[in-house]
DNA sequence: ATCATATATATGTTAGATACATATATAGAC
DNA sequence: GTCTATATATGTATCTAACATATATATGAT
């Protein structure tokens, strides 16, 4: 009873369900954790837990995403053939990407904003008096 | 260059762009509105507005959104054949309503702390030395 | 050897959501 | 009577998401 439409059930969605699709918001976390350091694939999706797609998350949205960064000119990957395990795409930001996080930024600030007046409405409505603080 | 596929120019889009559709985030908001005070799309539309989604606002999501609530028994409406205007239906909250806030909220609230920890991500990145404060 | 498992990347499908144009109708102003 | 504001509603093409599944390589166990 949240507005998902509970299909069989989340992976991509939990996290994310009424109107935050978690799949998109995937790019300007994983350009950041790019602009750290750069990485492949499997090691951008483990490392996606912290911003919060913990357990949720679909490894085909991250490698679609990857694939649509690379087409808008945000990363660059390159083939590592290493000594060992199989061959993996090394992704790293370019300077498009880098002011891609910037841009997003901006989007990220408002949409905080916009929560916070909804939750500032909440609280003044069903104001949970806990007392103390 | 943020992400959006700027067709020919957004509606419901900007204030949303990257991964925060707004047109869903709508539901949550009317509720809050209905809460306060019974009312109808129209009037909705305005006082959308003050979440933020003034300006893009499409009248059809509004009317689509509020039908969707019907049906998931969230809002009743009756027809108000009033003595000026147009007929118009009013809307009201029901208790199952009440309940999709508190639920809704959680998830607000949830993805409040996701964008959190990515502001802190980025400003811990491209720390504004900004000196006071 | 071969089987299972972990690593690593990728595609397909279907349902649902979005953006935006447009339709319909009433009342009041001029 | 026609223009505008109010008010509600539908149509549609495209995009996105959810999730299942495919492909391939290396490593360790038996």
């Amino acid at each position: 009873m949240c507005g998902c439409h509970d299909r069989s059930h989340h992976r991509g969605g939990e996290p994310g369900c009424p109107g935050f699709k978690m799949e998109k918001f995937m790019q300007p976390c994983m350009l950041l954790l790019l602009y750290e350091k750069p990485a492949h694939g499997y090691e951008l999706m483990e490392k996606l837990a912290e911003f919060g797609f913990g357990g949720y998350l679909d490894p085909g949205a991250v490698y679609r995403n990857l694939r649509k960064m690379e087409e808008e000119g945000w990363v660059r990957s390159d083939w590592e053939t290493g000594e060992s395990g199989p061959a993996r795409r090394l992704y790293t930001i370019t300077p498009e990407g880098e002011e891609a996080i910037h841009a997003w930024t901006v989007h990220i600030i408002n949409q905080m904003g916009r929560l916070k007046v909804f939750i500032e409405k909440y609280e003044g409505l069903f104001r949970k008096k806990e007392d103390g603080k």
